[in-house]
RNA sequence: CGGGGCGUAGCGCAGUCUGGCUAGCGCAUCUGGUUUGGGACCAGAGGGUCGCAGGUUCAAAUCCUGUCGCCCCGACCA
């Protein structure tokens, strides 16, 4: 391709509004043009891109033996009413009606696709001996976020391979779900994403029933806990967090006192007000735990997990309490709860943290007053303590003594074992061996495609720009003849470019009438792997130059074999990309 | 949904507070010339519903009211 024939709209200048990194980098060098917020148009180079990581998701898929379908974007509304999801998704799903004739027909633009599959799915398997099979399209989902942003991190339309196992017991789905779990990994290897695969919220089935592929990227917005000795890695949400043990001697215990504290219900103010550490404090808060208000404490410092309390408790639903409910317990408004003096008596959920709060401080259950000198076993009893808490950079891990690191991080994929909820709404049933209709056996695995792209470019840029592996490149090769207008420059180009096309490799030639500074700073900018100048001054001596986007040295090569030495450069990294990978473990 | 910011040429911005000549600057574009290995230079040219609507005024990019759009923080996220 010749770049006067196609459309690279580069920017000099950072586009007003375009804040993280991928998504200044897609709009200056001409990947993706924004019509309204969150939807992109994808322009010739960004497309390419797309196609590359689409490709690779494809023939990992194929080789994993899942099978490719298209279902449609459009689909009836009827379908989610059957399944709920009408209201789990609300405002997200996006549904209107058309007129057709006398009537009107109700529809929703797919936001995921476990209705339609399941549907289909049940029309056409009906034995066990048709399964196990997994499903999968690679195709675009809408959904009305409440904000999109970031770019093509977060968007109302979105291009995701979404998958879709149908087993007949869940030893069968554990099987399909590893064999899913394989492939990503390597997908997101072939990509030349630095990921990590981490135990999410699993719903239904338990155990490890869902994880979720994370990129770490500071301006992710998931947050993943990570132990860089064991490898242990997990959503925030999920996390476990290793035994904790205060070795310290404990102060002396003081004498129970209420103080006044007007106005001050948060940590914060508490803290400033009474001049204590957050650590110091009892942060209780009133749950409704399945209809009964429960109490938990948590130390102020630390932040709740509802998950967490919720199996803790064992119940199906909690919530924090309304107002009113935290006026009847504690009998002080919200803001003044405390373990000590309860106005009535609830169970008490006490975080293990709790244990070493020595002298705490926590509300006294009146309005405007605190009480210090707050001690376990004196004033308030606790009969078991629990991992109630989101964990904090620094805690140790559960699965070795090393301590956890959290980071931020970029969602691009995430494998689900989902069981039966779907094709029990939808009477996706089969015959088993001895004769019993039984529903089918689920799992689901989605890839945001979009985020392959900006999560690479977010983790692998450079002052520079966009630093791409040859896998995902739109062009592997950039061609910068450093003067078009002489003849001998134009003659070489043409004639490498012609014979790296015809080698299958993927070659741009900069043909633009462009001083040679110009060049280098798009070619930089959009972060071809490979670019290759051709100079006046080499080509006299037969030679012509050939420098790796990620690496600071060019060095000369013959002309006369250049084809076939970049051909050969070329597809090795595209087997390897193993140039790539080492320049960005150098970074990491 | 709560809080904040911004809409002026294709892109980036100044001008708005304190209303006043023909609405400016840089980049990009077009023409001519000189240049040609890291975003060249000279000369000239084209390009504007100042987001939109209404109002105040002799006079509105500027003040007032409403409205639309975009971005950021927070809440939410099967």
């Amino acid at each position: 391709m010749r770049w006067s024939q196609t459309l690279i709209p580069t920017m000099k200048e950072t586009p007003e509004g375009a804040e993280i990194p991928s998504h200044v980098l897609m709009l200056r060098a001409g990947l993706i043009g924004q019509l309204m917020a969150g939807a992109y148009t994808y322009l010739p180079l960004g497309l390419r891109a797309l196609r590359k990581a689409e490709q690779i998701i494809r023939e990992e898929m194929d080789a994993a033996g899942a099978i490719e379908i298209l279902m449609p974007a459009l689909t009836p509304l009827s379908l989610w009413e059957q399944t709920g999801r009408v209201e789990a998704f609300g405002d997200v799903l996006i549904q209107f009606s058309v007129r057709r004739a006398n009537r009107k027909v109700q529809m929703a633009l797919g936001p995921t696709h476990e209705e339609v599959v399941t549907d289909l799915v049940a029309r056409h398997v009906s034995s066990y001996r048709q399964m196990p099979i997994t499903l999968y399209q690679i195709q675009t989902k809408f959904r009305n976020e409440e904000r999109p942003r970031f770019g093509v991190l977060r968007t109302s339309e979105f291009l995701m391979k979404d998958a879709y196992s149908f087993d007949t017991s869940l030893e069968a789905l554990g099987q399909s779900y590893d064999k899913m779990y394989a492939a990503y990994c390597r997908i997101f290897s072939r990509c030349g994403l630095n990921y990590l695969a981490v135990e999410a919220e699993s719903g239904p089935i338990g155990g490890d029933a869902s994880h979720e592929f994370m990129v770490p990227a500071e301006n992710g917005e998931d947050m993943v806990v990570h132990c860089r000795d064991c490898g242990y890695a997990a959503n925030l949400e999920r996390a476990e967090i290793g035994p904790v043990g205060d070795v310290s001697n404990p102060p002396p215990p003081q004498p129970l006192r209420r103080v006044d504290t007007p106005g001050a219900t948060t940590i914060e103010q508490v803290s400033r007000f009474l001049g204590c550490r957050p650590a110091d404090m009892i942060k209780t808060l009133i749950y409704t735990a399945d209809n009964r208000p429960i109490a938990v404490l948590i130390r102020g410092d630390h932040d709740a997990n509802e998950a967490k309390i919720r199996r803790a408790v064992g119940a199906q639903k909690i919530a924090l309490a309304e107002p009113r409910v935290i006026e009847e317990v504690t009998g002080a408004p919200v803001g003044f709860a405390g373990p000590v003096g309860l106005k009535q008596p609830i169970p008490l959920f006490a975080d293990r943290a709790i244990q070493f709060v020595h002298n705490g401080v926590a509300g006294a259950n009146a309005a405007d007053a605190h009480l210090t000198g707050v001690t376990l076993g004196r004033d308030f009893h606790v009969d078991q303590f629990y991992d109630l808490r989101n964990a904090v950079d620094g805690d140790p891990c559960p699965k070795c003594s090393s301590k956890l690191a959290i980071r931020h991080a970029i969602e691009v994929g995430h494998v689900f074992k989902l069981g039966t909820k779907y094709s029990e709404a939808l009477a996706a049933r089969f015959l088993d061996d001895k004769e019993q209709l039984r529903p089918i056996i689920m799992g689901c695995y989605g890839i945001g495609v979009n985020r392959i792209l900006a999560s690479l470019i977010e983790t692998t840029h450079d002052a520079n720009g966009i630093v791409w592996p040859v896998a995902l490149a739109p062009y592997e090769v950039v061609l910068v003849p450093v003067n078009v207008m002489d003849e001998p420059t134009r003659k070489a180009a043409t004639e490498l470019h012609d014979a790296l096309q015809s080698a299958g490799i993927d070659v741009l030639l900069d043909d633009r009438d462009q001083r040679a500074g110009v060049k280098f700073k798009d070619a930089d900018l959009i972060g071809f792997p490979l670019r290759v100048v051709l100079g006046e001054r080499g080509l006299k001596q037969g030679k012509i130059e050939i420098k790796w986007r990620w690496e600071d040295q060019a060095q000369m090569i013959d002309l006369d074999e250049a084809a076939e030495t970049i051909a050969a450069l070329i597809r090795r990294e595209r087997q390897t990309g193993e140039r790539f990978a080492a320049s960005a473990s150098r970074q990491a």
